[in-house]
DNA sequence: CAGGTGATTTGACATTTGTCAAATAATAAT
DNA sequence: ATTATTATTTGACAAATGTCAAATCACCTG
């Protein structure tokens, strides 16, 4: 659950570990429910402890799929949680979901508060900044089927949990081209 | 300098601010110099205090340059810093440079004697992530003509101070387009 | 200043992916 | 089951960028 989740990044004292917990918020929705929506100004960062969920925009009218997250992960919109930008941002869940959230005051208040608890915080945005650098990497100097066979490798059932439309736009290609991609093995 | 660029990004205590500028090696360097070779262990963090560097490594054969800074950043390999991989990263500096570096080692170190260097290093690798997700989105929507455009609006004098080979790698493209886009304007 | 080396530009063509439109398949609702 | 709706696939073509080769240009050295 949450706590192993944490402690699998940094550990925290008892003492940081109750106050870093009772800032956590829990829901528990349906399918396609909308955790955040768009023009909401609180922003969170979430475990999803069960279910799946997509963090989208809008750009020139088109959704823009940022993340999918599926069982046990952190996720957040990196751009609105911390540069609180594009706030345009949509969190939807794809499966009936457990999900907790901290908000971004709280975290920082805690952090303030308690060294260890900054510290899981910059190792929390280290493994982030890692990603972000992986999927650079990725759109960068991958093909679009490249891209693909390493999403398939990294989460294998994610094709039977997610629609495609949405992985196409998470891979930054379009749907026509991912359907060409998988008929073509 | 060193201390002022510091403070710009959080505060210190006097006591924290001694203990961290001890931390920093100085060097002065010619043109051309390599600050970091290839297969060298010891990875740092880098303010170029006057001058300009690029990070550089090599994928398949070719150079693909990483960052290029110029006077009065602070500027690392991600990848290398916080992943330790590819370590076969090159710093080559392209202008005569004074440069301050301070050790992954060292950084940690002094992170988890003082909570306020670990609340800066956060703060770092924050802004670390968020230029990551700029440049994300950049080679994601952005084409060619338009990163350039972005870059000449960020560095305007980059073009006269770092040859166009570089600039290409940096920004994912080849030399070649490079050069069609700056002759269509 | 002439020659040589490296940097930049230009040309012809190939490849990848996008766009728009239509067809088909899958799923949900009556 | 039948229809309606949504998801996925397919086709024809366009746009952006890459590749390879050659031509220029710029600068440094003797």
């Amino acid at each position: 659950m949450l706590q192993k989740a944490i402690l699998k990044i940094s550990s925290l004292s008892p003492q940081s570990m109750i106050s870093f917990l009772a800032a956590w918020k829990y829901w528990s929705v349906p399918k396609d429910h909308l955790l955040v929506r768009e023009q909401t100004v609180s922003d969170y960062l979430y475990f999803i402890q069960k279910g799946a969920a997509r963090i989208y925009y809008y750009k020139n009218g088109k959704e823009i799929t940022e993340w999918i997250a599926l069982d046990e992960q952190f996720f957040l919109s990196i751009t609105s949680y911390f540069q609180r930008t594009p706030s345009h941002l949509i969190i939807q869940t794809l499966e009936p979901s457990e999900v907790y959230g901290i908000s971004y005051n709280d975290f920082m208040a805690l952090a303030d508060r308690h060294h260890d608890i900054e510290k899981l915080l910059r190792k929390m945005i280290t493994a982030s900044l890692i990603l972000s650098q992986e999927r650079m990497d990725s759109i960068q100097f991958e093909t679009a089927h490249q891209r693909y066979d390493r999403l398939l490798k990294t989460s294998p059932n994610i094709i039977q949990r997610v629609p495609l439309s949405y992985i196409a736009s998470f891979l930054g290609i379009t749907l026509e081209t991912l359907s060409r991609i998988r008929s073509s093995r």
